[in-house]
DNA sequence: ATTACTGTACCACATCGCTAATACAGAAGG
DNA sequence: CCTTCTGTATTAGCGATGTGGTACAGTAAT
């Protein structure tokens, strides 16, 4: 963790790190995060900083939470796999809807996309 | 004109409007643009409003401003089309950045994309 | 009950973005 | 010149947002 992008908010920033120690399989479903506390200590930043962002991924229905007890990775995968389908969705319409605003329509937006591809890699 | 969009600032509104004007040729290339005073008045806001509009359209190389003549459409036809590239590319690349924090690689995310507009409509 | 851990609620404060009020500055024509 | 049109700069206020300080509240083990 070399240090957070000011432009964009910390709690974010932490969601993204925690998202994407579940999709790579860091974070097991049912695992439990480290503490408020803790993380705040790692990452040398407010407790209530870490708070907001395990509060926006469990109301995402990434996490769960149990006071007293900790906060854990969400155990049913299927709602996992809603949850990146509907994400994908806001995002695809998302995309649609700017390419629209430049004249684009849907088709020639995918095609565009397409040759994006063959110029950059993978 | 209904109202604007209180989720979307005023002069960013006013911006997808003109842009949306040539687009569609309604504004011609060389055409000018209402006055700042003019435009405010007829949406009923502050002449920096408009002026705010005019500038980011301007940094946009859209139009181009005379001082105390007024605000015009750009003439060259290839700035604006290589604009619209450039944007383009933006939204793209944006789109598969947003897609591969969600762990689809690019070619699931074209497939994703593809399966939308059968489900949506045009 | 006490202790020591969890998350949470409340409040204050700094910052930032948007908009408005107002005054300044260049251009063009009487 | 002076009027009247252009855009522009300056400043202020307002609201939203992010973050931190601190105190509250639930859980579990001793």
């Amino acid at each position: 963790m070399p240090q957070f992008d000011p432009a964009i908010p910390i709690y974010r920033q932490i969601m993204d790190e925690i998202s994407g120690q579940i999709i790579s399989g860091k974070l097991k479903a049912g695992g439990q995060l480290p503490s408020v506390r803790e993380l705040a200590q790692t990452f040398q930043v407010n407790p209530n900083t870490i708070a907001r962002a395990y509060r926006e991924l469990e109301r995402e229905g990434i996490v769960f939470t149990r006071r007293g007890q900790g906060t854990f990775v969400s155990e049913e995968k299927e709602t996992f796999a809603n949850l990146k389908r509907e994400r994908a969705e806001t995002i695809i319409g998302g995309f649609f809807r700017d390419m629209s605003s430049l004249g684009f329509r849907k088709q020639e937006s995918l095609a565009l996309a397409r040759e994006f591809t063959k110029e950059e890699g993978d």
